[in-house]
DNA sequence: TTTTTGATAGTTTTGTTAAAAAAGTCAGGA
DNA sequence: TCCTGACTTTTTTAACAAAACTATCAAAAA
């Protein structure tokens, strides 16, 4: 029955790369049950069968997503030594992600209705996942004597990663457009690597 | 005929301060030219001799707005003469600013719409203001040797601003609301604070 | 002449309803 | 257990009439 479920497994997989393409161009509510059944030549029945509904599947997308990324921070980010070398790691995974899934996260973003309610769940697992990492790598560094004391380094993290988010609103709300443009995300990597920078010397001594 | 002008300017500023009223508690899209005519006891009519349509008023009294708390702004941080009472004065004001007229700006963040184009303007030109109000704090810092030297002011500046935003955004997107309640606001603050304690530090030597 | 208004024209928003599209179900076949 | 076509239910869209609102204007009042 192993077999089985690797069966299922692989088509639950197949599902949710198909969904994933859909949902990347044309968002939650602009993508249908029949087309992403036509995309896999499949009946829009036996999607169900594999999927309570259309909220859980993009759901599931949404974890999937989520998952690898956190999983891409933790591989290394505890193998960093240096604190500014695993926030700007940080920093790049994170704009990897956007800019490979830009789309995906722009429709989400706000304009988009009908969004299931949890993914606002999944989004704050992530970020307190990050929180966390990052605080982790805050304490390594305090004990390492190479940065002062911090008190509370979730409270840091927590304000660098607000500042940081507001880099990215900041560059797409000057611009009359709503969304940000492909353009852009160059623009606010290299801001968000400048205040890194900044943040990071006003924490050391 | 000075006289005249007079009484034309004090019936403008109670039509301003009316609609500030209604646009406060109301947005824009939810106040209708009758209730502003209504609350002032006039035609509605005479709000068209006054003004030439419903956009502009709504111009008007941002544009009033922004004027003041640009003059408040100028009129103090020319005269610190220490980088982080400049800074902190500035956010200072702003959070006041944005407290005195929270649902002001609540309604035209994003929900709104119809609103007409030249606010768009206006925030940039207030933008553009602090900017370089703060890039100057920055500059005569420099020159008195207090900091370490900064090629680009206005990049600096405009990161931390960016950043800044980030922190007012990231604690209302944290919850469920997409409008941040007034006990946010306090928090908000802090947090704000805490950035620029890190931040200045960050611009040491 | 300047200020004000009631009446009204023109436009936008709202509410309604029927048709179309999409979500979701199910009995039954391989 | 996996899969489908046909079906039911729910949601979205389109069309359009009613209501609300913006904006105008001729004329009264000051």
């Amino acid at each position: 029955m192993a077999a089985v479920n690797d069966q299922q497994d692989i088509k639950r997989e197949k599902i949710l790369e198909a969904s994933h393409q859909r949902f990347l161009h044309y968002g939650y509510s602009k993508t249908t049950m029949n087309e992403i059944a036509g995309d896999l030549s499949m009946s829009k029945a036996l999607l169900y069968y594999y999927f309570p509904d259309k909220s859980q599947l993009y759901i599931a997308v949404m974890r999937k997503l989520a998952t690898d990324y956190l999983k891409t921070l933790e591989n290394r980010l505890n193998t960093f030594t240096n604190l500014k070398e695993a926030f700007t790691f940080q920093v790049n995974t994170h704009h990897e992600f956007i800019v490979n899934n830009y789309n995906f996260f722009d429709f989400f973003r706000l304009n988009e209705q009908n969004l299931p309610e949890t993914i606002w769940q999944i989004v704050g697992e992530v970020h307190s996942a990050e929180l966390s990492l990052l605080s982790n790598a805050i304490k390594t560094e305090v004990g390492r004597g190479a940065i002062k004391p911090v008190e509370n380094p979730e409270e840091i993290v927590d304000v660098l990663m607000d500042a940081l988010h507001g880099i990215r609103v900041g560059a797409i709300s000057q611009k009359k457009t709503n969304f940000p443009r492909k353009e852009h995300l160059e623009e606010i990597h290299t801001k968000k690597l400048l205040l890194l920078d900044i943040f990071i010397k006003g924490l050391m001594y």
